[in-house]
DNA sequence: ATGGTCTACTGGCCGGACCAGTGGACCAAC
DNA sequence: GTTGGTCCACTGGTCCGGCCAGTAGACCAT
């Protein structure tokens, strides 16, 4: 037997729902004047605790804003409805397959608008990297240094915030338990063999061997990190 | 004369950044009980209902986990820290390269792997917004929708959500602004024949075709609506 | 071992009180 | 007419004390 779940909504929730809906609805238009707090407490039948925990709510996501003095307005831009779907839960080959297409390409860019000083950090890190074989997260961070970089390289902030989306969809428990298999030495020597490799090419301008090597370093990283379900 | 703006900070703000300090530093550890409401009111030295919309606002941003006639506990996992970097405004250029970019794999890879259904779905798509020349709003709609479904096409969430992140960023009040230009009949019909172009291209199966068609779609989209600075 | 009861917690909610910020109405002085 | 006071009717901000409901553990009778 499977009995669902009893669920009981704490009162600022749902007076915040309601507030919402009105306000999506258009009852309460963007910038205009909602009823008073008292107002609201006794139209909707609760206490001006209950409402202004509720507008309290509602302020924090951006749905209105609390004037001293003057009263709650409703927010003249709308926040995004979207509600926190940050780390949504995505299959290892969905984002293996995205980070080889886009980090192809944007090595490939790299390659191409790379400054010398830039490579030369690229150089370090690789290098500190490679010191830090066995440790765990600061090899990981390291890691993670690497491939953001080579975004800076292409002198194009929306290709750093992908890349740091893609990363951070590594992030979940989900992965993070895979990658216990990371503490393999060998696996760690073999990723700075294709961090090397890439900077290779970045240096040599090739942005054609950038991508190509970009997009096999990703997919050894896969077989090898996430089990081999790789192509 | 440039005076500095006196701010007062309202009380459940304060708490709740003492608590989240708490929090950080270790004070608190996550999956730890923290003292009933009572007692922090009285530690505080505020009220129990200042504790209360402190303690919601932490909830509200994944700090605690609230649990009737149990008490406030720290969370397992602590919330990101970025604080809604969302929107970080970002150049025309920047994000029209990127989006040249990326739509052009997408558009490639959608090409291989689109089903029937949803090559039929884009051209109903595409003849509703032939129907919606004039009205703006619609027809900024419809073009989302297009670029959302080629990447729907490719069968990888990761590449849904990249571009709903690269449409987003072009809902930014600077933006809106340039497509006033929008308005122009001609325009609207230019990027039809885009459109059509692409959908062309999908159906034949052709992901070279489809790629080149994106990206030249993406550079007239720049250059008719937001002036002439493309390449 | 089971299941009831009591009790001492916890957060959830209430309503009334007072304070502080705000802006408009009013008025006297210049 | 403009300026600057005073007053007042609002608003949200904060506090208090009370009561309810959910919870867990101690206790006890079965």
């Amino acid at each position: 037997m499977d009995l669902p779940t009893v669920k009981v909504e704490r009162l600022y929730r749902q007076i915040s729902n309601i507030l919402i809906t009105y306000i999506r609805d258009g009852h309460f238009a963007p910038g205009q004047l909602l009823p008073g707090e008292r107002d609201l407490a006794k139209q909707l039948g609760v206490s001006r605790s209950s409402v202004r925990e509720a507008l309290i709510a509602l302020e924090i996501n951006g749905w209105v804003d609390i004037r001293t003095g003057h009263g709650v307005y409703v927010a003249q831009k709308l926040p995004d409805e979207t509600e926190v779907p940050a780390n949504e839960e995505v299959g290892v080959e969905s984002l293996m397959e995205a980070r080889g297409v886009i980090e192809g390409e944007i090595a490939a860019m790299a390659a191409k608008k790379a400054t010398e000083s830039q490579l030369a950090e690229m150089a370090g890190l690789i290098e500190a990297m490679e010191a830090e074989i066995g440790d765990r997260a600061a090899f990981h961070d390291h890691d993670r240094r690497f491939h953001a970089l080579i975004s800076a390289m292409t002198g194009n902030p929306v290709f750093v915030e992908i890349t740091d989306l893609l990363w951070k969809k590594r992030q979940s428990p989900h992965y993070t338990e895979f990658e216990k298999q990371y503490s393999g030495e060998a696996v760690a020597r073999s990723m700075c063999t294709d961090h090397r490799a890439i900077l290779d090419a970045l240096r040599a301008r090739d942005g054609k061997a950038a991508k190509s090597v970009m997009q096999k370093h990703i997919r050894n990283a896969q077989s090898k990190l996430f089990g081999a379900r790789a192509r």
